[in-house]
DNA sequence: AGGTTCCATATCGTGGGGTTATGGATCTCC
DNA sequence: GGAGATCCATAACCCCACGATATGGAACCT
């Protein structure tokens, strides 16, 4: 069913004059009557009863013009929703976040929020590889990642973070820190958990010229920090991991080029509502 | 909002291949990429992220399509209630009735809604004249008509009716009824509410050579009656009338030509319905 | 009868939308 | 790594649908 067709039948309904009707929908008189006709001949019945006195509804074109009005309601419905879409005014974001994004990640998200309650917004745990390849395929707009960011995402710089080694605040660490960890056992996180953090950390490592050994690892970067406040050995993490770290921990910096990098939001594709959220995240990193 | 755009739109969001939508809407690639771009472009945002597995929705592809799903759904309900109504499967029926039609009508509005459960039939008492205005103007579909029916309408003969008079059972009336009631003072139909039948009543009196005085008169058959019965005199009615009329009275047949007349049903445009129920009619009027 | 007011019809021109053919990018498979 | 396959975009062309102008025809009104 063609809506323009639809549109003429109402307004020729609500006016009972073709000419009138004709003039409000910017169209000629015989275009008007033949639309009417094409639409008689679709819906199989006649629709109006032409006469001197203009045109009246038949029976069967008082039924269905209800029908008429709501699906041009409905009509009219999804193009505001359209152009509230594409306005940024509504929509959904799916954010990722590693252990790069943990500092900014969720004020930004806050932030966000409050400025645009029609947006549904879901923040999600992943590392920085893993947003790389959602952010390509589509199934994630934002990213909080170590940078550089692979061909094909856009970024924003947001913050630098450096390598920390976590020890009880009690612990003493030398100055030659490099020295000081070479064969030390350590906790760590997962590798697969975080790839970027690792190779990050191990270049650290060769340019320190130390190789420590795992004593033990975890998945969650929580749980390594728990594992060094109970004494289980030094972790060297993310300095953003202050957040999140215990009271009795010391996140203490770790020297060397190797051990500070860039941290930024990425996308691949710009749309108002990415563009809003990254100001968003800007703000929240210069805070 | 085009709604072969937005069928498309789904078609291809399903499918998340464009030839493959494009071979179900019987339609070529080229012209689908078309009609996506026009779409993408009419909503203001881009629907679909196209790659070498095909083409997937972004998030505001993912927002409109239930509202796209819904406003064709709607569509096609109304393409199916449009066919209904075609079909006379539903839709409304506006009924009149008079005099000539008290006997008739009805049992034919009753056989046809037992038939038609989906047809809404309004049943309205009015004299024939305002009935074949009323079915021109188009504001009546069906009546139960005098016969001849004026220009523009058509019509099915359904039963002969004639003159009778109404007395009391008790009354003896002599065998030259026109004189008997040539002066003498009778009831009668106020002239208004059928004009046809007092037209007709006084073709009869020229017709016996008599003349009748008015005593009485009441705009409703039923009262006319009842004054009757009531002793205030006699009354020229339709013999059909004999199905209203109290127990106590008599309704013998008037002689001459122009005492005999056709009641039909009239109609001025046909449409299923309007058949069905003069066939209803007549089936009715052979019983 | 002429004028007015309607809607329907005739005729013509233009553009939207479709078709075929081809390009370009990416993945697959010897 | 090159040939083929797969998919979407672009190009060029064509045609019919749809609109505009002009005219017809019926019914009312002076």
């Amino acid at each position: 069913m063609d809506l323009r067709l639809l549109r003429a039948f109402v307004t020729v309904a609500r006016l009972r004059n073709f000419g009138a009707a004709a003039e409000e929908l910017s169209t000629s008189q015989p275009a008007l009557t033949k639309q009417m006709q094409v639409l008689e001949r679709k819906v199989g019945s006649v629709l109006f009863t032409r006469g001197r006195h203009g045109a009246r509804l038949t029976p069967a074109g008082e039924l269905l013009l209800p029908d008429a009005l709501q699906l041009l309601e409905r009509s009219e419905a999804f193009d505001r929703r359209a152009a509230r879409v594409a306005a940024g005014d509504e929509g959904s974001l799916a954010i990722g976040f590693g252990m790069s994004g943990i500092e900014i990640a969720p004020r930004a998200v806050a932030l966000f929020r409050s400025r645009w309650p029609g947006v549904s917004v879901s923040l999600d745990d992943m590392s920085s590889t893993v947003q790389c390849e959602r952010l390509l395929a589509g199934s994630l707009q934002i990213g909080f990642v170590r940078l550089p960011v692979p061909a094909g995402l856009e970024h924003l710089r947001l913050r630098r973070d450096r390598l920390a080694l976590a020890v009880p605040s009690a612990l003493d660490v030398p100055r030659d820190v490099g020295q000081w960890l070479d064969g030390r056992p350590l906790v760590r996180l997962t590798p697969s958990r975080g790839p970027g953090l690792t190779a990050q950390i191990h270049g650290l490592y060769a340019e320190l010229g130390c190789h420590p050994t795992v004593l033990q690892e975890s998945a969650d970067l929580q749980t390594v920090l728990a594992l060094v406040a109970a004494g289980a050995g030094p972790a060297v993490v993310p300095q953003s991991a202050e957040r999140i770290a215990p009271p009795e921990l010391r996140l203490v910096p770790l020297p060397g080029r190797a051990a500070t990098w860039w941290i930024g939001a990425a996308w691949a594709t710009r749309t108002p509502l990415t563009e809003r959220f990254v100001k968003a995240a800007a703000e929240v990193a210069r805070s």
